[in-house]
DNA sequence: GTGAAAGCGCTAACAC
DNA sequence: GTGTTAGCGCTTTCAC
């Protein structure tokens, strides 16, 4: 079934067919150089005629230039990533570029194998979505003159351009807003603060509770390293637990945590043991997904425009490859707090 | 900050720096000819030094493989496809190759632009993730030559190789299932009907209750054509309408949803109504997302493995190829379905 | 305005 | 075993 392989037409065809060089073709499909419209339209015409399709490896090969864009990202199934690496393949798309995914599963190894990967494809840029990105790589890769665009992630060591969200300044804001509410004993619920921007989001909650005069209080620190669980049973799972061995009066009056899904599973947890929310005990979640508005009671949370974030990317990256000169970009995006009824 | 572009070496440099011609160079790469352990040696010695890589554009242009796959699907942030997408894109990259991936938001005017554009990359083949495919096109693409694999999907009309779920056999054993349990007005609940495999599970729906004696019942096939909720809450406004509209005799005694988000907003409408489950109406999802371990009642559903989907799909693409004759494969993948408690 | 020709970096057929 | 050389299909400089 393969292997028919129709040759298909090359620029020859078409300017033999149109009684001209090739060189007289090559101008006409990029109006490179002023032809007579007489000319032109021969051109146009054997162009049609033959179905001619330029073949773009060979102008890559030519002008160095081979418009395919690579994007890393750690997990292309993951609800944060995805939205983001959709809005940026559309954005790109739009400018007549196409993307390479590539997806490193959260392993530092995998991650720098994949960006020289990307670059011995001799793609045009490199999107680097949350990666933990040997510092020494990057800089080895900008030296070769390869652009890169770093997204959900400072390199605070490097000259590059990045795209974040604002979550050690939101996740501080929120803890003001619980603390307006009157709550005192605010805990927080993560999984590993190993990632990033988990880890913002902690230095956010410990800001946001210096600043309205609380103590950071490590009891009220609940960190979960598990990874076998989904973030639901891990919520469910590890509230339960502080539930059952822990004193009422040492318990908190709220959780504010990192993950919707972490935070739907301590709301159940808390409603099982007879807890009210948001009287006895507040609720906030992270990334205002469909089931915070259907769960009860209603899931207090933050917003992030991902397709917003995917957008930006590129256009960051689109002024990368224009070798657009002056300040390296540095976009940080806002987040935006869901005020519903668990908090 | 661009621009810097120090001119990456080339077979020219490591063949002088090695004293050789670029003809041993590329065959010491390549292994195509056998090559005096020491002259290897020298080269070896050079292309390290000068860290040289192949050009991939320049090779793509002289073998004609570019070692890339297209990949072609409605939604990158869905979560049926999400998966499969993030299982080919793995598989495929054992094997070398990488995926560019590109979606066209469910619109088969996008899908057709896509198609030539990716054809118009030269990548070595296109997976084609349920689009509705207008066959004269792919009819017109698998003529020139280029290998398309399609998943999730059946292409009547044309030789194309494809791998998709058993959804009509599954729904009529989850039927079947049902009446076993002594369900006798079973209700179906879905979106559009005009995804193929939606329509394929209301077939298989239809199939189950004449297997078991049962007729169908147009008043109890509930589709919604509303694209503006989320399944979750259309799944809820559904049943919700129909409790209210509906005397109680008439309604069915259990629902097949065609998606877990809708059965999980038909659950709370029941719930909310004050049905018990599965004593008075079983719901039965489908999809297995975690959700459905976590709600009350744990929900009955059907698990579709999406990553042996991707690895499959790639499988059939490799083979495609390396131009293997012989019959087209159709790769019917079986789902299972898990009992809980809501039915 | 258009043609001629030099390459982009590589592979592969053919000499020797 | 290794060197030579002809392209792959295109862009682009330079003539005319």
């Amino acid at each position: 079934m393969a292997g028919k392989k129709v040759k298909k037409p090359t620029m020859v065809d078409v300017a033999a067919k149109a009684g001209v060089t090739i060189g007289t073709v090559s101008h006409v499909i990029n109006k490179t150089a002023p032809i007579s419209d007489e000319t032109t339209e021969r051109v146009l015409k054997a162009i049609k005629a033959l179905d001619y399709k330029p073949n773009s490896i060979a102008r890559a090969l030519r002008t160095k230039k081979s418009y395919v864009i690579g994007f890393l990202l750690p997990d292309v199934t993951n609800d944060f990533y995805s939205p983001v690496l959709s809005s940026f393949i559309d954005s790109a798309h739009q400018d007549g570029y196409t993307v390479l995914v590539v997806s490193y599963q959260y392993s530092s190894k995998r991650e720098e194998i994949e960006m020289e990967r990307l670059a011995d494809k001799n793609v045009d840029g490199i999107l680097l979505f949350n990666g933990c990105g040997d510092v020494a790589l990057l800089r080895r890769m900008q030296a070769e003159g390869i652009p890169i665009v770093i997204a959900d992630r400072r390199v605070d060591e490097l000259e590059l351009p990045t795209v974040e969200f604002d979550n050690v300044e939101t996740c501080s804001k929120v803890i003001g807003m619980m603390c307006k509410k009157g709550y005192k004993r605010i805990g927080f619920l993560s999984e590993s603060t190993r990632l990033r921007n988990l880890n913002d989001r902690y230095e956010g909650y410990k800001k946001g509770l210096v600043e309205n005069g609380l103590q950071v209080n490590p009891e009220l620190v609940y960190i979960s390293e598990d990874m076998e669980m989904n973030n639901l049973e891990k919520g469910y799972a590890y509230i339960k637990r502080i539930l059952e061995n822990t004193e009422r009066e040492n318990l908190p009056d709220a959780i504010f945590a990192t993950t919707d899904l972490l935070a739907i599973g301590a709301v159940r947890a808390f409603k099982e043991a007879g807890f009210r929310i948001p009287e006895e005990i507040g609720v906030v979640g992270f990334d205002n997904i469909a089931f915070t508005d259907f769960i009860e009671p209603k899931l207090t949370t933050v917003e992030q425009d991902k397709v917003l974030m995917g957008r930006i990317a590129w256009d960051i990256m689109k002024a990368t490859l224009a070798g657009e000169e002056g300040e390296v970009k540095h976009v940080i995006l806002p987040q935006k707090i869901i005020i519903r009824e668990s908090c």
